[in-house]
DNA sequence: ATCGTTCATCGTAATTTAACGATTTATGTG
DNA sequence: CACATAAATCGTTAAATTACGATGAACGAT
């Protein structure tokens, strides 16, 4: 038996999936959307995130740690503290390859 | 020492957090991205997307079964066959809410 | 040179995820 | 009724994730 349409005529294309994956995986948090919601109106010193957050330091450290890796947020290190901030075109990159998908 | 621009403004949104998250945490894997795409253009039978994904049976439809949980994914079974596809209305609803963050 | 602050990293434990083969379930067909 | 088929579920293993406290590193200020 086969697909009800045609299934010949897909052409998968495995970076863009495992680019769209990584940026799921990363966002795939409730912590690290409340981070990347906060990051959307104001750029933030680490220690205020983790007030906002309640989690250990360390805990919130490592979600900004996946974040930035995973390209959504960036940080301007200035000693003892850092500046992170949102990277809006890495969010608009994943409604891009959403859109690909059945997105508008 | 505090946040650059205040932080005394930001509500927020738990459920809206746990609901992108949740969303994000699905379409977080390569081999389950794959399927969204096959699905954004044909209904399609488990056996066929079986094939297009390198992976065992089970293991195919596990993802399945996370992608129909996560509400991005519709399975209307016929046995001894199920027809899935696509739920765009999913997919745009992960993108309003991307918008909230930083996209277009 | 010491101290204080801020953030990253380490080590660890508990939980979750991903993958597989084997089995079961549920139907239509002979 | 027995059989074939398609998909779900089970049982298991390996790997990844999440969380924490403790520690370490880097710099400015005293």
């Amino acid at each position: 038996m086969e697909c009800l349409q045609s299934l010949a005529d897909f052409q998968f294309n495995e970076t863009e999936e495992k680019e769209l994956a990584a940026y799921a995986k990363a966002i795939g948090h409730p912590a690290r959307v409340r981070l990347l919601r906060i990051l959307a109106g104001r750029v933030c010193l680490g220690s205020d995130l983790v007030g906002q957050l309640g989690l250990a330091q360390s805990t919130v450290s490592e979600h900004l740690r996946i974040l930035r890796e995973a390209g959504l947020v960036h940080a301007e290190v200035k000693h003892p503290k850092t500046c992170f901030s949102l990277r809006p075109e890495a969010i608009q990159r994943v409604q891009q390859l959403l859109a690909d998908i059945g997105g508008v």
